[in-house]
RNA sequence: GCCCAGAUGGUGGAAUUGGUAGACACGAGGGACUUAAAAUCCCUUGGCCAGUGAUGGCCGUACGGGUUCGAUUCCCGUUCCGGGCACCA
């Protein structure tokens, strides 16, 4: 019987379906494993070949794991939120609901023919009311909680309330946008809603006026991670900074547990480090300098208190509030031409060109360790937002400040022993200190660091400090708060409405709160969010319900919240909800998230690890101090799938001319290399009669060929329409199979690893399964009498070869090898003729994960009546794979040669006594003299003569 | 600039983690079957040299050193490619 593919992977679709064999539920008697995929953003443009990558290996491990016994749960859903379809939406009018819903049944029939293990009953749709509902939900708790850094846990704001009202800010210490100073007198002195602003500096999601990324082409503010060199991520539009009042997370308070989280989870050390970069936790010491004259002080941040002998000036960032109370009358002309300066550049021009620049303000401070009174400069070098938004200026050992004052001839002190700083600063962090004090200063303080290692140098001062009340030991974070708010219609409605300018919450018992119909998706006339085009679109606090914009009163009637929420507010917590899709009480039951605890294994790209994978941890973090999730790492496994690229292919057309030249040939001529669909070009081979028909101007080019064929050239690039290299996974399944190209796929490489598609390898796949199919009918067109027989040896050695080494690759992620080793097991099997169902039956489940379909059949026809996903994964038995031999190896006059083989029962002393012995040493070692015997593994044996 | 990961035939990539480098597949070349094509099967395929031949020798895992009986693997240095962070004090 042939291999027909077509009817066999269309049977199993049909049939999965109807027995619902991947539905899964909670099974106490069962140990759970969670595989997930990163949802995907349904776009137009449908799958490509690359896109089930990940969704292919994630697969073939739910499938290995289930044979093994677990209860493995891989549902799939889609992040339907977001930028495209509402751009689409504006130029068309077509309501993104519609080519959302209409994408996601297309990728649902792509994802369908693939032979997946999905349990669709569990789907997620982040614009599913149902699905947001918790994503609103999540957002007021956030709201109605502080950060305790005590107890390092989230806890509810009353907790907070009834602190202040006991004794004010005094012994508070939690995460704050600011530090504030009141008694309990004064709070309670003060008015309801001075209060509710007192609040707003201490809450989880909070409203804040902040510098904010915004691009003016896409008409929203934007997260750090959504923008790159300057322009945003998506659309490669200009990012100008703006200060604009914002929802914000305060994801910085869980700085230090997503930074300890890491030493948990397994990730690839890459994945962590570009985490840990992100976080970008520097210890430290804040240092009070007071200004000279004057009863101001301020306060810098350093991690490099050791070099407080080597400050010869301080920095203020343009932005800082201290340029504006530092800058005396006659450096205001000056100061105030820097700043409008500085505000024009945008934040392009900052990375373009770094230019040292920079106005003196006329103060200076004193440095608390030498009691010299240093400059105090206004630098943009220095940025608002970290640190103090000030600091001391050590030009011997910082690059920048070194720049710095070798341009405005500024002093240079060195501080370490033999350091030569004429040319360049010494930022190494090594060395002996020197000059703190310097010789024949009278010194200042009682305290001297010379002659200390830096690192020494950097905990006395620090203790110093501490003692003598300078300042404090400190820790920053480079990881800022995430904004939470985007001018765009698209997105989760946040389920708030505005009192006297404050913002309540919609109660919790009336979420979600719908996203109300617009009649355009642009921002309004006023500027306000597209959401300001909704009629209906207030909230009422007596009916407790949404109505009409025109009976806002300010009175019960309340206008609601114009921004959504950004795209990473759905992708935080689907994989709970997944867990529990349907319950509409909570976001995850508490039994169901008990049962699955968290996601086992994480499938996905490393392009989210500083968006989706940091929000993702804070918010689940944040719902581990609720309570609502039982595990405080979401992903305990990540392996990022590399992203497979286009190969392209391209033809030389003659300048001016409608002909084209074969590549071997090109360089006689001056030509221009022009992308050609990859689709009519087979292994580089340009198929003529379909170029001519695949553009009208082509229907008369002319041809210079090699060989008579037309070469083309190929280079890689991404998987782009207008590169016209795409290949379809639609196409594939066609025309091989499913099996196929799920093979093919894992085959091309490691998962991990970027490679270029090349449809032209796939018929190896395709022969494979086409030799497997064959030995199968072979056996089981063999009468029940030869087939019960007992296998040899030889075909038990090639069985439990194969099942070490799947086994190892699965657990290993490395399926790539693992295909050969089916290949190879089917050869041999082949070659000997094998006709035992005892060896077939465990290959099929051996096969199973990779290609399902065919297992399937294959597993039916050897007589089951339940489905393969239901056998269990076969036992390795070491015994069948014993060597046959020891192999001695010979080293001498520095070369290694092999020698002899020994039977494999000779255990490792009788081979050393024989190799002593010369016995069965080849004769042109006859008369050497053995230096040493050496055993190594697998049971080689290797001696060193002279 | 700092941090991380890499570099193996014409191509994608193997190599049990220090033990016969190049598995497997693609591509290429040759052959069988066939009127022919498709399909299928078989052989060759890192380079150089010697031999009619079976075969043998030398060189080879980016480059230069080192450790070792033995290095693609470990260590030091260099070059190149990729990823992350980037006036973060």
């Amino acid at each position: 019987m042939e291999y027909n593919f077509k009817e066999i992977e269309k049977k199993w679709r049909q049939r999965w379906v109807a027995q619902q064999t991947y539905k899964v539920c909670e099974d106490d008697t069962r140990q759970k494993f969670y595989v997930l995929n990163m949802f995907p953003y349904p776009s137009g443009a449908g799958l490509h070949v690359g896109h089930p990558l990940g969704y292919i290996a994630s697969d073939i491990y739910a499938r290995y794991k289930r044979l093994q016994g677990f209860n493995v749960l891989n549902p799939m859903g889609y992040d339907a939120y977001g930028l495209p379809a509402e751009q689409y939406a504006i130029q068309t009018g077509q309501h993104p609901a519609i080519t959302t819903e209409q994408n996601i049944n297309r990728y649902r029939e792509q994802l369908d023919k693939l032979g997946f293990s999905f349990d669709w009953s569990r789907e997620v749709r982040t614009c599913d009311p149902g699905y947001y509902h918790w994503t609103q939900w999540a957002f007021q708790q956030m709201f109605k909680s502080f950060y305790c850094n005590a107890c390092q846990s989230a806890q509810p704001i009353e907790k907070l309330v009834e602190h202040f009202y006991q004794e004010g800010t005094a012994n508070l210490d939690v995460a704050q946008t600011e530090e504030l100073s009141f008694t309990a007198e004064e709070w309670k002195a003060m008015s309801e809603l001075q209060q509710e602003q007192v609040l707003m500096n201490y809450r989880i999601a909070y409203l804040a006026e902040t510098m904010v990324n915004w691009c003016p082409a896409l008409g929203t503010v934007l997260a750090n991670d959504e923008v790159v060199n300057g322009v945003s991520e998506r659309g490669g539009y200009p990012v100008e900074q703006k200060r604009m009042k914002q929802w914000c997370l305060r994801v910085s308070a869980y700085a230090q547990r997503l930074l300890d989280g890491l030493e948990k989870i397994e990730w690839t050390e890459s994945l962590k480090e570009t985490q840990r970069n992100w976080i970008g936790r520097s210890e430290g010491a804040e240092i009070v300098f007071r200004v000279k004259d004057s009863d101001k002080s301020f306060t810098i941040f350093t991690t490099r208190a050791d070099t407080m002998f080597g400050v010869t000036f301080m920095v203020l960032a343009p932005e800082s509030e201290l340029v504006r109370e530092l800058t005396t009358p006659d450096q205001k002309t000056a100061v105030d031409e820097y700043l409008t300066y500085v505000k024009k550049r945008t934040e392009r021009d900052r990375i373009s060109d770094r230019k040292v620049t920079g106005v003196f303000s006329g103060s200076y401070a004193i440095n608390p360790f030498t009691g010299e009174a240093n400059p105090i400069w206004i630098s943009e070098y220095v940025l608002a937002g970290y640190g103090t938004g000030a600091i001391m200026a050590v030009p011997a050992h910082d690059s920048r400040d070194y720049a710095f004052a070798k341009h405005f001839g500024l002093p240079i002190v060195p501080l370490v022993e033999g350091c030569d700083v004429s040319e360049e600063s010494f930022d190494a962090k090594e060395g002996i200190v020197c000059n703190s004090p310097r010789e024949g200063v009278q010194p200042y303080i009682d305290f001297s660091l010379n002659g200390l290692t830096i690192k020494e140098a950097i905990a006395a001062t620090k203790k110093y400090v501490r003692e003598h009340q300078l300042g404090r030991v400190k820790v920053n974070y480079r990881l800022r708060d995430a904004i939470f708010s985007r001018q765009r219609y698209w997105g989760e409605p946040f389920p708030v409405y505005y009192r006297n300018g404050m913002p309540q919450m919609v109660p919790e018992e009336c979420l979600p709160l719908e996203l109300p119909e617009v009649d355009k998706f642009l921002p309004t006339e006023t500027g306000e969010p597209p959401l300001g085009n909704a009629k209906r679109w207030a909230w009422d606090t007596k009916s407790r319900c949404v109505v009409d914009n025109s009976f806002i009163d300010n009175q019960t009637v309340f206008p609601l919240e114009l921004n959504t929420m950004p795209g990473f507010a759905g992708s935080s917590a689907y994989y709970l909800r997944y867990m529990d899709p349907h319950n509409d009480q909570t976001l995850v039951g508490q039994r169901a998230d008990e049962y699955w605890q968290n996601v086992d294994l994480y499938v996905g790209g490393s392009e989210h690890a500083t968006g989706h994978l940091i929000y993702s941890r804070f918010w689940n973090k944040f719902l581990f101090d609720l309570g609502i999730s039982c595990k405080e790492e979401p992903f305990q496994k990540l392996v990022n799938q590399g992203m497979i690229q286009g190969r392209s292919n391209f033809v030389y057309r003659i300048k001016d001319t409608n002909t084209f030249v074969s590549m071997g040939v090109k360089d006689q001529y001056d030509v221009t290399p022009l992308h050609v669909d990859v689709n009519i070009v087979s292994a580089d081979v340009l198929d003529i009669e379909a170029f001519k028909a695949w553009r009208p101007e082509y229907a008369t080019a002319e041809f210079i060929l090699e060989d008579g064929k037309y070469v083309c050239g190929w280079a890689v690039e991404k998987m782009s329409k207008s590169m016209f290299n795409v290949v379809n996974p639609d196409m594939i399944v066609e025309r091989f199979g499913a099996d196929t190209l799920r093979l093919y796929e894992m085959f091309l490489g490691p998962i991990e690893q970027a490679k270029p598609w090349d449809t032209n390898g796939i018929d190896g796949s395709h022969r494979f399964l086409k030799k497997f199919w064959n030995l199968a009918q072979n056996i089981l067109s063999q009468n029940t009498q030869d087939t019960e027989s007992t296998p040899s040896s030889a075909e038990l050695k090639a069985l439990h070869k194969l099942i070490k080494k799947v086994t190892e690759d699965i657990e290993a992620f490395s399926y790539n090898t693992s295909i050969p080793a089916f290949m190879i097991a089917t050869n041999e099997l082949t070659q000997l003729k094998c006709n035992k169902r005892a060896v077939l039956e465990p290959m099929v489940i051996l096969i199973a994960p990779f290609a399902p379909h065919i297992a399937e059949e294959l597993w039916e026809a050897l007589g089951h009546t339940t489905s393969v996903c239901d056998a269990t994964w076969p036992k390795f038995n070491e015994s069948y794979l014993a060597e046959e031999t020891v192999k001695m190896m010979v080293a001498f006059n520095g070369k290694t040669r092999f020698g002899i083989d020994f039977p494999a029962d000779a255990d490792n002393a009788t081979i050393e006594a024989a190799a002593r012995t010369h016995e069965q040493t080849p004769k042109y070692l006859e008369g050497r003299q053995i230096v040493k015997v050496i055993i190594v593994p697998k049971r080689m044996i290797n001696i060193v003569m002279k």
